[in-house]
DNA sequence: ACCTGAACACCGTTCAAGT
DNA sequence: ACCTGAACACCGTTCAAGT
């Protein structure tokens, strides 16, 4: 879409980003990128040390987007609360650039930042320094995969296509022998659909708020 | 490795395994698949639609490995338990083809059967079909995410290398300004490495199955 | 300093052809 | 039925060159 003389660093990660938001992270190439901004693919080079370079800004800028709530006094589990609802918040809008995030959480300062605030929380809960650093890996991932694998997501996120493609999956479903299959059968719809993501959101995150607290000798208010 | 006259669907899978193994998933290509039996890539497509194919294969290869308890009449957690860790125990061998789970755990019948299992004893909880879909979905997939990011592994197999990437991110974490990330650089061992892979993925096991008892109103035994 | 052009070694996949 | 060969439209990346 722009189309402008000199190159900008920003400007093509957000080309990147939107070609993941639009077709995937696969869709995202150097020649695409540069095709984008009419230009050679070999300018990027300028900007990035090679497409790891530019897949790592994609996911430096979802972890900019995390507003990490100042620390307070409500207890540690509220605060992580309100941690990782930022995180999920932050993620939402680009479900399939998440893979990237599962590798990166240590690369970039964004990263970083979420998993200090982290590991502060876990450290005020009474955490070991090994406990906590556990704990805090577990927590980020599965939120990112919370993301990862939203019932209803595609890859594709054109919405008649992505319609389509569930519609066709749980018909699939449908079709097995329900002697074999038959929990499998009856939920169907809701292996393949999520009527609310809010919901879906919130109870993810209390799920992993409970395996954090339900284990390990943890205390604290 | 093999050379043979007339191929084997399940040769080209293990072969296609042995590259995920040993050099990652974007290594599997079907060009190189095809080298490896010397034969023309486009031999491949008469056992396979198309590269998809061939990792719908690969992974289904890994879900066969999962040896399903038979049902018995402990409590419904403790066969869970047995389960979750039957599964790892099929994922753990392959940790690089791990990411093609998540898609995968309803296309084939080995998927199914484990899906079935673990909706029959939530539905065994007491749950509802819904809250079954999603907590066995949450589980399944936390499982594969406790394998894809095992503090240590690096996606390259070779332990040399690996060895050598790892010291290299801990002590990347560790030159950090310790005033703006004083917990990760206390924390650049325990984030870096695992001391222990079974102590590691017990804990996982345990910490999925508080954050499912915990949540929602099941009850039973 | 920043971008171009041509080239290299790869991809997945099609199509028509061989045996 | 099963495999080959040539071709097409793509990749990421190098290198030398332009301005």
């Amino acid at each position: 879409m722009p189309a402008q003389k000199r190159l900008n660093r920003d400007e093509l990660v957000a080309t990147a980003m939107s070609v993941v938001d639009a077709e995937g992270l696969e869709a995202v190439t150097v020649r695409r990128v540069a095709q984008r901004h009419d230009v050679t693919p070999m300018a990027l080079y300028r900007h990035f040390d090679d497409k790891d370079g530019l897949l790592d800004a994609v996911a430096e800028r979802i972890l900019d987007d995390v507003r990490l709530p100042p620390a307070d006094d409500r207890p540690w589990h509220v605060q992580m609360d309100d941690l990782l609802t930022g995180f999920l918040a932050a993620m939402r809008p680009h479900p399939n650039a998440t893979p990237l995030l599962f590798d990166r959480m240590l690369t970039g300062e964004s990263g970083l930042a979420v998993t200090e605030r982290t590991l502060a929380l876990l450290a005020e809960a009474g955490m070991s320094v090994e406990e906590g650093a556990e704990h805090a890996c577990k927590a980020l991932n599965f939120l990112v995969t919370l993301v990862l694998t939203e019932p209803g997501r595609d890859g594709d996120t054109d919405p008649a296509a992505r319609d389509e493609a569930l519609r066709a999956k749980r018909a699939r479903l449908l079709t097995l022998d329900p002697a074999r299959y038959p929990h499998v059968v009856a939920a169907a719809e809701p292996l393949t659909d999520c009527p609310s993501a809010e919901a879906y959101y919130r109870r993810g995150v209390e799920s992993i708020l409970t395996g954090m607290r339900g284990t390990g000798a943890s205390a604290a208010v």
